[in-house]
DNA sequence: TTTTATTATCGTAATATTGCGATATATAAA
DNA sequence: TTTATATATCGCAATATTACGATAATAAAA
């Protein structure tokens, strides 16, 4: 059917999913490291250093700004895209919170 | 297109997505949370505890096991999943170097 | 106002993912 | 050996994702 029963989940288990589905692009990988190690995080130079091209580029940081690890202010006719650090913090130890109390076992 | 261009990234960046994207479904954040707080972990379990059918609960587990989270034992006439704790602490320090690497910004 | 530059959105094609029934495989029990 | 139980795999349908060209929208510059 290719649609995921969210429904069965609760609210946690999606959130977190739909969290670790955003990471898990290569390309969003990349914008991220890209947007932290430069000064300047302007669209059309990730299109350049990324390599694909600008509607995609456009259509993953939508995708980064879902969950709001980004943040885009206009600035002139352009955008800086900047990571939200709050947001960034609180998802790191969400996600640890998840690994800390899920590696407990049987074996 | 529908296919991500894996070749113009590198091969860490593959890879953290690659594991990113595998945790990305709730199905299976709630296979590793119940196979944690069970003392045994057999696939019919969770096909009551999860509510998929069973050919879904079996492909989810193989994800799983692919990025070596899961590890299973045949056990009887029944299989045993368990954790991989190894692998499990390792993911998460891969994870968190590129949290605490990637957080520095612009703005 | 017109032009130029930058980013967003629309529409579409190709591929991937999700889910399930049916069936194959394997082992234990009868 | 036959039957019952448990898991894996196959094949398919429905939906989602990825990527891109074309175009819209916005704002600075001429």
């Amino acid at each position: 059917m290719g649609v995921t029963k969210t429904q069965i989940f609760d609210q946690r288990q999606n959130e977190l999913a739909q969290f670790f589905k955003i990471l898990g692009h290569p390309a969003r990988i990349a914008i991220l490291q890209y947007i932290s190690k430069q000064n300047s995080c302007i669209c059309n130079d990730l299109v350049e250093e990324i390599g694909l091209a600008q509607a995609t580029i456009s259509q993953h940081l939508k995708e980064l700004k879902s969950i709001g690890l980004l943040k885009g202010e206009i600035e002139g006719k352009s955008m800086c895209y900047c990571i939200d650090l709050d947001r960034w913090n609180e998802l790191q130890a969400s996600l640890n919170s998840f690994f800390n109390t899920t590696k407990h076992n049987c074996c």
